[in-house]
DNA sequence: TTATATTTTTAAGTATGCTTAAAAATTTTT
DNA sequence: AAAAATTTTTAAGCATACTTAAAAATATAA
């Protein structure tokens, strides 16, 4: 299929985890940088090859065939960011930036190549979980975002959702990666600042960081 | 630039190293699988973009800036070729299917990633030379068709041009690889077959074979 | 609930990269 | 050197994936 539809599919299917709401051609069309027209083109001829349900001014909702197809390259994506970070060690941000290109070009031969190399693993470097070769997540998220945490709790990074440089330079630089230990010091709940402790420094975080870092309390 | 282009390019490029005396949109066309039409409406347009000289009847001819195009796309064919061989141990054939798709979705900063964790190799598994980041080969090729070696000298197997599954599958199963050494036995002139011993056995090879497996003489 | 703003759809048009068919030029054979 | 065969070019057309502009519908606000 072509990367067109792929990155359509895929799309909508991680507009779906986030805005469900809001999954109608203008909201993909701006994510994918085309214009709105464009976005209902392509809805109405995805809908004739099964791959969503298109209905005038509704939501676009993917058919099972076409939520197996974003998975198929949602995985493959996941699979090059945990690749390409563990064996080039790049950044969080390179790493999305190649497996974004790489991704439609990757037979399902080579995808499990990968796949075994490292492991079979459940999560890639951002946190976010690998499908597996027949598209199904089989781990359950229980994170919660960092401005919801409580104060005076203990948390391990379970998830970094952006694909913003300076926020994964800013990680990088503080030590906010995937599957470190966290302290939650303060909600600062007027201000919507959160103080949390990594690594014996203390560090004050706006909403704008709090909202896409989750964690999972540890018990 | 877009994938049709670098492809185009490509076989350009890679044909004027074996058939320059045809390198006219028709060729270029049956290699790529498409009409002669397309091959010419192509070729005026990347003569507009000055990648290459195209003059109605003639042969095309690359300029520089479309040589330079050309083995910045070869450079990360055999890269990855060299990097999926080493990596996940695939066959011939396979990082050739592989590294046909990825070359075009790669970035020169991945590209350099790649030859760096590989220690900047000269040469990809089939003994191909592998241009440098600026698109220059600096190893001079000395090798000889097998078809043309003498009898009764060792020589080191040092290319294997081909892109066909079956002959990789018989390389593979009797050690004719990149690196190994052969003895050349006898050159039957009548019939065009090359007996030769390899790692104790004897085996005889057609000319379909002895004009693509390429050697170097040990002195 | 009516006016206003926003979003979605339709319509017309464009660039790319192909196709087939026929005309033109070149190359090969006799 | 003329005839035959082959190759290249031209011309017209198509599918994909977009664009802009305007019309239609929906959503929001007064």
């Amino acid at each position: 299929m072509s990367v067109a539809i792929e990155n359509f599919v895929k799309a909508i299917y991680n507009n779906e985890k986030h805005d469900i709401a809001n999954t109608k051609p203008g909201n993909i069309a701006s994510k994918l940088g085309i214009s709105s027209a464009a976005a209902t083109d392509m809805a109405k001829k995805l809908d004739t090859k099964g791959l969503l349900n298109y209905e005038k001014y509704q939501k676009l909702r993917l058919t099972k065939k076409g939520e197996k197809m974003a998975l198929n390259v949602v995985r493959k994506h996941r699979l090059w960011e945990a690749f390409l970070h563990k064996t080039f060690d790049m950044s969080l941000h390179e790493i999305h930036r190649e497996a974004e290109l790489l991704e439609h070009e990757t037979s399902d031969f080579l995808a499990e190549k990968i796949s075994a190399y490292l492991g079979n693993p459940k999560f890639d470097p951002h946190g976010d979980p690998i499908p597996n070769a027949n598209g199904e997540i089989t781990t359950k998220d229980t994170s919660i975002a960092l401005i919801n945490a409580n104060e005076n709790k203990d948390y391990i990074i379970s998830r970094l959702i952006s694909t913003d440089k300076e926020f994964f330079e800013f990680c990088a630089l503080n030590g906010i990666k995937y599957g470190n230990k966290i302290a939650v010091k303060k909600q600062f709940k007027n201000s919507q600042m959160t103080q949390i402790i990594i690594n014996t420094n203390t560090i004050v975080l706006n909403q704008d960081f709090t909202q896409i870092i989750y964690v999972n309390e540890i018990n």
